[in-house]
DNA sequence: ATTAACTCTATATATATAGTAGACTAATTT
DNA sequence: AAATTAGTCTACTATATATATAGAGTTAAT
């Protein structure tokens, strides 16, 4: 599941990307445009500003600006810097695995077995698509 | 992402299917050989009897069983019936669909495209995985 | 000095998840 | 018929997560 915060930055770094050679963006800028929540949007902007996907610029003209080029910005990446693992289950996990309290042999498992599936499905789409590769996507 | 409720779902299920020759089954037994809170399980189990996963047999001498052949019980619709929705989000579900507030052309919303992949691949090998394919996922 | 804009921490609210409790109903056994 | 066993149903509670909101603090340009 994709939380509305995880949409929403996946939102601000397009409109950023399609913004980035004009300079800086105002995040309230973005938040009008996108119907994003002002100050909740203010603190996805800093979480990936700490994780480098972005960089600002303080005070007066200041604002928001990619990190890296688009083309280096990973869609599987962002979604894990905000939602964390993309794995369906913990145990499935590479960057957040946790053991399952009642599993008596996990390589046995069937459900697990399965579920890595999924999981190796997900990742498959969302670390092989970047922020440019994204906004190509408007059109089917 | 799978619920643990989901997860006890599929748990019970495969349980009841390695007994489903023994005829019926105590959802006590299949609590404690799982792991899995009595009183939590037998929500789970009344509810994929409601949709005809499982029959009952009430009083002495009663249990669960299946409802249909194992080959017949679809993982997809199973995951459906107690976590909702597989789709990652609403405005790409099929089964519950919702269009997004902000979103102003859906057709050409790049995020909503990308989901619709992680969508189809979920679904694809969830509603091709039965019951009896998912217990031979033991071995590797 | 003033203003604009990002930064940081705390708090609030709503919803979902996970689990518990207890009374009720049905079928079998004695 | 009574006792026992086992599923059925509804309500409740606790905890965590998601979705914000508030406001004081910091930085940089004019």
């Amino acid at each position: 599941m994709l939380s509305k915060k995880a949409k929403y930055a996946l939102k601000a770094l397009l409109y950023l990307s399609k913004n980035n050679l004009k300079g800086v963006t105002l995040i309230a800028e973005i938040s009008e445009n996108e119907g994003i929540p002002k100050k909740f949007l203010e603190q996805i902007l800093l979480e990936l500003k700490k994780q480098g996907i972005l960089q600002s610029k303080r005070g007066k003209e200041g604002g928001y600006f990619l990190g890296k080029a688009p083309s280096e910005i990973i869609i599987g990446h962002v979604v894990r810097i905000i939602d964390g693992p993309l794995a369906p289950i913990p145990c499935v996990s590479k960057m957040a695995y946790r053991r399952c309290d009642e599993c008596v042999d996990e390589k046995t498992c069937e459900i697990r077995n399965l579920f890595l599936l999924v999981r190796d499905a997900t990742i498959e789409i969302l670390d092989n698509t970047t922020l440019s590769q994204l906004e190509q996507k408007n059109i089917l």
